[in-house]
RNA sequence: CCGGGUGUAGCCCAGGGGUAGGGCGCUUGCCUUGGGAGCAAGAAGCCGCGCGUUCGAAUCGCGCCACUCGGACCA
């Protein structure tokens, strides 16, 4: 008799992608459905873990000198409208609040978008000589663009990430900072998230509102698809211009000061999903793991086995894992695949035979590789398995990565090489904002970045033919 | 925002102008435990929302909302 599907499952990724996205991110537990179009609820699971992405980034944050500060929801509308390109970027996508109880306001009130103006609106007050410099802060909060289409994680109108918003006395310092930042995001992704990044510089068209250059760190999707993990911008003096915020340096002179702002947000949930989860569901990297390993009474009924599996649970969670012993009454196999649906790293099953020879065995989420451990030596195999998952996640998400990077000398060949493998295409480019146009509109590409790590594939622009020395990394994006 | 699809129990879906259906899940009991076990009983529904047509609307019409797939726009 053909087996029926017991219980919902989740849609394999070659049969639909975006289907197979949708079930992890509900099965998983991470995130439910509102009642208004693009704002979700972050259930304890997934918030769980942001609030690890948080913790980890936030110490980094710290450590490079920065301080956490909260900033006001709504933004006067004159106070938006100083920046003549942020205003024109960010407008279309405002909310506003018009009424306060049943009265009409003298003046509207925008939901933050992000956050610039209101940070040189309070920098202007609190900044007056080389000596208040610099200001490093960082905010971590939620923000509002009404965006007309939305996904779990990806694109949410409110959603959660965190602002840096730095001021400097110096332009190269504030451009340290930035790159300083970028790198900071790239060192998280690849480091704890198992994340490999590309690292580079926006084109002027795809440059953040108000920014004079955007940093950027794109990773790659396992259907070939970009995403954006993480952005750093400088400003240059054009904000400090437009808000009039000024100091006195050290000979007594009035000087504007360079600005920056960073930031990355609960879209990076998204590409973890996309970046590690397979047929059975999601797979999170150990680092940020709410859950690092599950351990599994088998046999639970019989003598012995309950204990032995709390005091291993004990025992972990005092040598620092994360850690959850699941003793409900659902069968082994339901608890298997149940764990493995949430992405947890390593299961620990541990029944009647293994206290018999006092050993359990440990699980890998990533290739379902076991291996027999004895209890005394559990701590450091637990430690070794959990990196081993680590590494490999991340040889895996490289090895993606590089397989989806290919090049091309002419728009036509960038085409094709999208059409049948997607991924990041990699040319020549002259520089002009015509040429990224046209590859939108032909290729349906947009430029992701101008790659820190350059290649010479030739003199000549793919799109138009003239001259050129920038190599750019095409694709598409979510 | 433009075009297509969908909305019936927690999930997947059938039905259909006149008492609301199935499978899974859920609850209780028995039984079972190394890959989503079995038996029995039970609970659970403004049939997305509003307005219309009708003696009567979950069913027909219109509007709206949400989800979804393309496209345009954006972290």
């Amino acid at each position: 008799m053909a087996k029926e599907k017991m219980v919902s499952q989740i849609t394999d990724m070659e049969l639909d992608f975006a289907q197979w996205y949708t079930d992890v991110c509900k099965k998983a537990d991470l995130i439910a459905y509102s009642g208004v179009k693009g704002v979700f609820v972050y259930r304890p699971y997934g918030y769980a873990l942001w609030e690890n992405i948080q913790h980890i980034l936030d110490g980094m944050f710290k450590e490079s000198g920065h301080e956490n500060v909260y900033m006001p929801l709504l933004i006067p509308e004159s106070l938006l409208q100083k920046e003549k390109d942020h205003v024109e970027g960010f407008a279309p996508e405002c909310a506003w609040v018009t009424m306060g109880g049943s009265e009409e306001l003298e003046e509207k009130l925008c939901i933050r978008p992000t956050s610039e103006t209101l940070f040189c609106d309070h920098f202007k007050d609190i900044v007056h000589s080389w000596r208040d410099l610099p200001v490093k802060y960082n905010q971590w909060c939620s923000v509002l663009r009404w965006e007309k289409t939305s996904r779990p994680f990806l694109r949410h109108r409110e959603f959660l990430w965190q602002e840096g918003h730095t001021l400097h006395a110096t332009a190269q310092e504030a451009i340290a900072e930035t790159e300083g930042q970028l790198e900071c995001y790239a060192d998280f992704c690849e480091n704890y998230l198992a994340m490999p990044v590309i690292k580079g510089v926006k084109t002027d068209k795809e440059k953040f509102s108000g920014a004079e250059r955007t940093y950027t760190i794109e990773c790659m999707m396992h259907d070939g698809k970009a995403l954006q993990a993480g952005t750093s911008h400088y400003f240059g003096d054009g904000f400090a211009r437009a808000y009039d915020i000024r100091f006195t340096d050290k000979n007594n002179q009035l000087q504007v000061p360079f600005e920056t702002s960073w930031g990355l947000s609960t879209r990076l949930i998204g590409g973890i999903i996309m970046t590690h989860g397979d047929n059975s569901g999601l797979v999170l990297p150990p680092k940020v793991a709410p859950i690092q390993c599950v351990i599994l009474p088998i046999a639970q009924h019989k003598p012995g086995v309950l204990d032995a599996a709390a005091q291993l649970r004990d025992r972990l969670k005092k040598a620092g894992f994360r850690v959850k012993m699941d003793d409900s009454d659902q069968s082994p196999g339901w608890k298997f695949a149940e764990y493995e649906m949430k992405g947890v790293p390593v299961r620990l099953e541990v029944g009647p035979k293994d206290l018999e020879q006092n050993q359990c065995v440990l699980v890998r989420r990533d290739n379902r590789e076991k291996r027999v451990v004895p209890l005394d030596e559990l701590e450091t195999a637990l430690a070794e398995t959990l990196q081993a998952v680590h590494d490999g996640l991340y040889a895996k998400a490289k090895a993606n990565l590089e397989s989806h990077i290919f090049a091309a000398s002419t728009l036509e060949e960038a085409r094709d090489l999208q059409k049948r493998n997607g991924g990041f295409i990699k040319t020549m480019w002259c520089g002009s904002e015509e040429c990224e146009t046209k590859m939108k509109d032909e290729a349906g590409m947009s430029s992701r970045c101008i790659p820190f790590a350059q290649e010479h594939l030739g003199d000549t622009c793919a799109i138009c033919g003239k001259k050129a020395e920038k190599m750019l990394y095409w694709g598409v994006a979510y």
